[in-house]
RNA sequence: UGGGACGUCGUCUAACGGUAAGACUGCGGCCUCUGGAGCCGCGUAUCGGGGUUCGAAUCCCUGCGUCCCAGCCA
C-alpha cells in the first residue's frame, strides 16, 4: 500500500480490512499525522501473554508494518505491587517468538515517572488537580453511583500552594500508603464515573521492579497511559473495549496539559470457547496448582501453546482470520485448531507411533528377518524425502485398530479381514489371543509377500491402512494427551456460589506412559514437531530427554471414524 | 433506573444507498497407501416495528436484547 495514495487497491501484503485500518487509511488521506503511523503494544508485566494478546500484537505490529510505520513495546508498569521482571522477560520472548520486532523501541512507563510528576505539578498549577485526604472508602462514597451524582471532596478547593506542598511531600514519602491521593478536578456529577475527580497519583511505598524505592507515589493508568503515548508520539493508541469509557479522561489529560494528542481506538478483545483469557484467572490456575505453570500446554498463554506445539504462523493466520471489530463475541476454539492443523500439515514430518500397543504376530513371516521399508516423510512436501522404517515378524499396532466384532463402517482389522500396514504389507487377521480376563492381548495375521511396500500386484484393494512399529526396534515414549481445560464453552458460566474452577475439566491431561515410536525418533529435540500418522500432531516437550522422550499432542487429526462412532451413540 | 458501546448464517467477519459475500463448523459426494490432506456440492443470516427512498443490512424514529463502567488495578 502506498501511503501517499491510500485509495489505491491494497497490495497483496496488505492485511485484511477492518475498522481500525479504515481509520488509519482516512488519517493518511487527510494527513492527520503527516503520514506517520506509530502504534504501541503496552502490556503490564503482571502475568504471561496469552492468545488474546496475540490478537493485539498482530493488530498493532501488523498495521504499522503495512503502512511503513513503527510499533513500540512499552511496559505499562505503574503498579509495583503486581509487576515482576519474570513477566517482562517472558513478554519480550513471546513477542519475538510470534515474529515481531520492536527494534530499538523498548520503553517502560516507569521511564517517564519524572516527566509524569512534572505534568501532575502542571495540573495543580492550572487548578486542575488537588490533593485529597479522603480514605479509599470515603472516596467511594463521595463518588456516588450509576444513578446518583457524586459530591465534591471537602479538599477539592485547597489552594494551589497547599496542593503543591502536599504533593511534593507525598512524593518525599512523608505520608503513609492510602492517606492521600492526587485527584484530577473534573466533574463530580458526570454520568461517566471516570470523570468524577479520578485519582491521578496514589501513595505506594513499594519496591518497583525497575525504579526500586525511588518513588513512593505512582501514577494511575489513565494518567500514565495517555501521557506515555504522547511522549512516544503514538498516532493510534489501540486498546480494548472496556476502555471506551476512559477515552474522555484520556483526552482530558492531554488537552489540559496541552501536549501532543494521540487518538485512542477501542476494539473487541478476543474470547475463545472453552478457554479463559484473563490474566487474573490464569494466575489463579497457576498459583493454586490447577496447571503445572504458566507454560502448561493446556494454558492459552503463548508460552503454553508454544510448548504444546502451536506455531507462530498458525497463530498469526488465526489472528488474521478472526478480524477486528467492536462486537462482543466468542470465537470457536475449532477455528484456532483449524489454523494449527493447516500449518502443521504443510510442515510436519510424518512418523509412525503407537500410543496403546497391541502385539501383532505375522505367523508366516520369517523369524528373525528384518526389512527396511521406505516411508514418505511428508506427502505435502516431496523435498522432505523418505526414510527407512524397520519391519519384522512381531509388530505393535494401535489397540483401536482391532475389533473382534467390527461395528458397521469400521474398516480396520478384525478376524478374517485384510488391511494394509502402512509402507509394509497387506496382512490378514487369523485370530486373536485373549487373556484369562477376556481381553485381547495379541493378534495373529498372515502376510502376502507380494504386497511389499503396500501395493498388491493383482490390484486388489483394502478398506484401510493402519500404522505400526516393529516391536523389537521401537523406542518408548511418554505421550501427553490434552483436552479442553474447561468443560463449558463459557467457563465463567457457573452454578450459584461457584466460580470457574468448578468448570475445570478433570480429563484435560491424560498421560500415556507406554507409547512405542519408530526408531527414527530417537534423540528428537525438544520443540520439534511431527505428525504421528493417523493420530495427530505432536511436539517434543521440554521435559523430554534422550533417556526419556516426552511428547505433547498439539492437536489431533480430523477423525472421520470418531465422528461416525459418536453419531451412532 | 445514569452513561458508554454493540446487534448480519450455528460461530467470526464483509458488503460504506444498488444481486447479502467469505472463512470455520455441519451435511452430502469424489479422491486417497493417513477414515489425514485435497477437490466438488449443499445448507442456514440482516434483532422487532415504523418511516425516508425508485431502491435500506446501510439513513431517521422507536422498541427489544447483549456487553462494559461505581479499584488508591490495568
Amino acid at each position: 500500500m502506498n501511503p501517499s495514495n491510500p485509495s489505491a487497491p491494497p497490495s497483496p501484503a496488505a492485511g485484511p480490512s477492518n475498522f481500525v485500518r479504515d481509520i488509519i487509511l482516512e488519517d493518511l488521506q487527510t494527513n492527520k499525522y503527516q503520514g506517520r503511523v506509530h502504534t504501541r503494544f503496552p502490556p503490564e508485566p503482571n502475568g504471561y501473554l496469552h492468545i488474546g494478546h496475540a490478537k493485539s500484537i498482530c493488530l498493532n505490529f501488523g498495521l504499522a508494518a503495512e503502512f511503513g510505520g513503527k510499533t513500540n513495546l512499552r511496559f505499562d508498569d505503574t503498579n509495583p505491587e503486581k509487576e515482576e521482571t519474570e513477566y517482562v522477560d517472558s513478554i519480550m520472548e513471546n513477542v519475538k517468538w510470534l515474529g515481531f520486532d520492536w527494534e530499538d523501541r523498548l520503553f517502560y512507563a516507569s521511564d517517564y515517572f519524572g516527566q509524569l510528576y512534572q505534568w501532575a505539578v502542571d495540573l495543580i498549577r492550572k487548578g486542575k488537580a488537588y490533593v485529597c485526604d479522603l480514605t479509599a472508602d470515603q472516596v467511594r462514597q463521595y463518588r456516588g453511583n450509576l444513578t446518583e451524582a457524586g459530591k465534591p471532596s471537602p479538599y477539592r478547593d485547597r489552594s494551589t500552594n497547599e496542593n503543591l506542598d502536599l504533593f511534593e511531600r507525598m512524593k518525599n514519602g512523608e505520608f503513609p500508603d492510602g492517606s492521600r491521593t492526587l485527584r484530577a478536578k473534573i466533574d463530580m456529577a458526570s454520568p461517566n464515573l471516570n470523570m468524577r475527580d479520578p485519582v491521578t497519583y496514589r501513595i505506594l511505598h513499594a519496591d518497583h521492579h525497575r525504579t526500586g524505592s525511588t518513588w513512593c507515589i505512582y501514577p494511575m493508568y489513565d494518567f500514565a497511559h495517555g501521557e506515555s503515548d504522547s511522549i512516544e508520539k503514538i498516532t493510534h493508541s489501540i486498546c480494548t473495549l472496556e476502555f471506551e469509557d476512559h477515552r474522555p479522561l484520556y483526552d482530558w489529560y492531554v488537552e489540559q496539559l496541552g501536549i501532543y494528542h494521540p487518538q485512542q481506538i477501542e476494539f473487541d478483545r478476543l474470547n475463545l470457547t472453552y478457554t479463559l483469557l484473563s490474566k487474573r484467572k490464569l494466575l489463579q490456575l497457576v498459583q493454586n496448582g490447577h496447571v503445572r505453570g504458566w507454560d502448561d500446554p493446556r494454558m492459552p498463554t503463548l508460552s503454553g501453546i508454544r510448548r504444546r506445539g502451536y506455531t507462530p504462523e498458525a497463530i498469526r493466520n488465526f489472528c488474521k482470520a478472526i478480524g477486528v471489530s467492536k462486537t462482543n463475541g466468542s470465537i470457536e476454539l475449532g477455528l484456532l485448531e483449524h489454523h494449527v492443523r493447516e500449518d502443521l500439515n504443510r510442515r510436519s514430518p510424518r512418523v509412525m507411533a503407537v500410543l496403546r500397543p497391541l502385539r501383532l504376530v505375522i505367523d508366516n513371516y520369517p523369524e528373525g528377518q528384518v526389512e527396511e521399508m521406505e516411508a514418505v516423510n511428508n506427502p505435502e512436501d516431496p523435498s522432505a524425502g523418505t526414510r527407512r522404517v524397520p519391519f519384522s515378524r512381531v509388530l505393535s499396532i494401535e489397540q483401536d485398530d482391532f475389533r473382534e466384532d467390527p461395528p458397521k463402517q469400521y474398516y480396520r482389522l478384525s478376524p478374517g479381514r485384510e488391511v494394509r500396514l502402512r509402507y509394509g504389507y497387506f496382512v490378514t487377521c487369523t485370530h486373536a489371543v485373549k487373556s484369562p480376563a477376556g481381553e485381547v492381548v495379541e493378534i495373529h495375521c498372515t502376510y502376502d509377500p507380494a504386497t511389499r511396500g503396500g501395493n498388491a500386484p493383482d490390484g486388489r484393494k483394502v478398506k484401510s491402512t493402519i500404522h505400526w512399529v516393529s516391536a523389537a526396534h521401537s523406542i518408548d515414549a511418554e505421550v501427553r494427551l490434552y483436552d479442553n481445560l474447561f468443560t463449558k464453552e463459557d467457563p465463567n458460566q457457573t452454578e450459584e456460589g461457584q466460580d470457574f474452577i468448578a468448570n475445570l475439566n478433570p480429563h484435560s491431561l491424560e498421560v500415556v506412559a507406554g507409547a512405542k515410536l519408530e526408531p527414527s525418533l530417537a534423540g528428537a529435540a525438544a520443540g520439534s514437531r511431527y505428525q504421528f500418522e493417523r493420530l495427530g500432531y505432536f511436539a517434543v516437550d521440554s521435559d523430554s530427554s534422550a533417556a526419556r522422550l516426552v511428547f505433547n499432542r498439539t492437536v489431533g487429526l480430523k477423525d472421520a471414524w470418531a465422528k461416525i462412532e459418536k453419531r451412532g451413540k
